[in-house]
DNA sequence: CTCTTTTTGATAATGACTATCATTATTATG
DNA sequence: CATAATAATGATAGTCATTATCAAAAAGAG
């Protein structure tokens, strides 16, 4: 019998790590990789893109930040972790924080009709943003 | 001054074109355009990957099939056009439809609360379903 | 049938992301 | 501090789903 135990490993504190989480957290936007990579060289001009997602994943996977793929090629990121939904115009793309619904209210209801144990759920609402709207009124 | 006319293109009818589609309403799962080549190959050998991809894209410009784009690095397609929303199972990855809750309520809610304009929404839950659940409790 | 336009199949290209690996940085320990 | 152990980095090659290209074939109009 072979037994593998896995050592829990240690994460070690670095330079890039606490530039790439502070990129990300100073803005409320959703960017992507590349505009974090951007960011993140103006401080430090060598970092490599591949280190900007090898932490963007860590992170991500220890849910200090969240990874948001709408339909698009590109992985979105964000550092508000608190649940929340998004909407994305249609016109101009930019993504948009929503708050609410009532959470469990939601989850509940579908449970209860279909007998999943639901866990989380995520909403996206599509549209036209309040400037576009505007915009395209002319 | 150049104007350009851009002449409505017209749509010709090709075998594969309908194979494709026939297919992929054959199921009631969210198949991959490589489940679709592979089930479109059965009838049409010499058919192209390129081929399937282009009609699924095609078809679904045109509402006639949907394109699913969950976190994964690959597309689902579907037959099924009419509104509705889906659970995908943390456990075993399966897609299932799931339907309402009623459609309006939530965009009016949202659109009230943000003043945009909400055409529609997507919302995708997450859990275990029914049959990992009686196999984990194991 | 003949002309025009779209589609096809084969294959190359794209692009976001991940793996690899030698080197460097970080942390633990003495 | 010195040393060893281990994790992270930068550079770059690889992956893989999807798209672009293009000559040849098929579809539809007249
Ligand atoms: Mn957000
Ligand atoms: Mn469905
Ligand atoms: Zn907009
Ligand atoms: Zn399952």
């Amino acid at each position: 019998m072979i037994v593998i135990i896995k050592k829990r490993q240690m994460l070690k504190h670095t330079k890039q790590k606490e530039v790439i989480l502070r990129v990300l957290r100073s803005t409320n936007s959703h960017p992507t990789a590349l505009w974090i990579y951007d960011g993140v060289r103006r401080e430090l001009p060598h970092v490599s893109l591949a280190t900007v997602y090898r932490n963007l994943r860590q992170l991500a996977g220890r849910g200090e930040v969240l990874e948001l793929q709408f339909g698009g090629p590109l992985s979105h990121f964000e550092g508000r972790t608190d649940k929340h939904n998004h909407f994305i115009c249609d016109s101009c793309g930019h993504i948009f924080d929503v708050d609410g619904p009532v959470d469990g209210e939601l989850n509940d209801q579908i449970a209860q009709k279909t007998g999943f144990k639901i866990s989380h759920y995520r909403l996206v609402f599509y549209g036209i943003c309040r400037e576009c709207e505007l915009a395209l009124r002319l």
